[in-house]
DNA sequence: CATTATACTGTATATATATTCAGTACAATT
DNA sequence: AATTGTACTGAATATATATACAGTATAATG
């Protein structure tokens, strides 16, 4: 799915706020109102755009004939996710003695699809609200970009940290607490590879 | 609810169908091509005993505006649950218009019941891993220990602090984040109501 | 530098749509 | 026997709505 810029962001939300709301698709007129637009001809640029990029079907001629395209989230569909412990060196795989417990939530819950709970050890990514025992909703995927808070696996190590390639061959693993060191790897040395990203969080006090 | 009859049961079902094929609700029109009839007034009559029923609720003036009726989705014990912006100076009140969406997760996903989530502004709980724009799950209850994380109203003012009681007409409410400052609140001056209690937390990405 | 995409306002219009009115017919209540 | 609810056809209409067209402006892209 190509990018979404953020006014097309706010308009794909508010469709979704509206249905939740009336049940129904907006108008163009609606979608002005809520987003302040004086001209629906704005509503109708982003509402092809949208359509465009994929996110959204509009049928032609039909009056709020608007639906969101949500690929594999079908609505009500619940699914069971693994809580799997992140073990200081170990290895987060969905293997049945690693997993915890279970969690349902529906499949649509986080933004995009994710694979499974990680319960967070130690305080290093603190300053970016992720405490001890938090479950980060992990998608796993190895298209990281800086910024990302990813799940990497320095020579068997796990960790949590913020994703910053620096250069061809060096990536820094940085903690979101200053009273821990950023983890410099060198990839023609070590050997890392991306477990996922983190998309979400989950608390439970 | 009201006895539905056979015919108004296919009006009922022709609108699920529909809604689930295109993702907005049918015009007359649609129904009676799905159903047979020649005068979009029979649709006209048939939406109206079953809004008169309770089973569909039809907005009147809007196109397709007609929704389904389900008591397992209004707000309550089941799966639903509402998302409410904390406004600096307003109240967190489970009033429609505070309502910016709802999410769909089960009952027992935290582990005591709770009543609904609360988009957090400002950092001012930073250190225990609230950060903007997270939601917590709030529930409502008066029955609050020290070192509960609250939802209070001091004076029409809407905070998310910890619960310190000092002594019997002292309370504090402490930040977790050091450029704030513990707001003390005299129970003989000021009017400090406690709206509930966070117990969990989610935030997405 | 030309082109394309984004992000708008403002006006206009064909048509999609809800909704009312006038009938007909039958069954179930009261 | 009168009333009410159901179940339709058919026509008419006000308005809700999508959508095209004419502009302006800025940022990104090749």
């Amino acid at each position: 799915m190509k990018k979404i810029t953020s006014q097309q962001q706010r308009v794909l939300d508010c469709i979704q706020i509206y249905l939740n709301k009336t049940g129904f698709p907006p108008t163009r007129a609606n979608i002005c109102k809520e987003l302040g637009f004086k001209s629906p001809n704005s509503a109708e640029t982003h509402l092809r755009a949208l359509e465009k990029k994929g996110f959204i079907a509009i049928e032609s001629g039909a009056s709020r004939g608007i639906s969101i395209i949500n690929d594999e989230n079908s609505y009500g569909s619940k699914d069971n996710y693994p809580v799997i412990g992140l073990v200081a060196a170990g290895s987060p795989t969905l293997a049945e003695e690693n997993i915890e417990r279970t969690i349902s939530c529906p499949k649509s819950f986080f933004e995009s699809g994710f694979d499974y709970f990680l319960k967070v050890k130690g305080l290093s990514m603190k300053d970016a609200g992720i405490m001890e025992d938090d479950l980060i909703a992990v998608k796993k995927t190895t298209d990281v970009r800086n910024g990302d808070i990813v799940i990497a696996r320095i020579d068997d190590e796990v960790t949590v940290k913020f994703f910053n390639r620096k250069s061809a061959k060096l990536v820094e693993l940085e903690p979101a607490n200053e009273d821990f060191e950023t983890i410099k790897v060198n990839l023609e040395q070590d050997d890392l590879s991306i477990e996922g990203k983190s998309i979400g969080l989950l608390r439970r006090n």
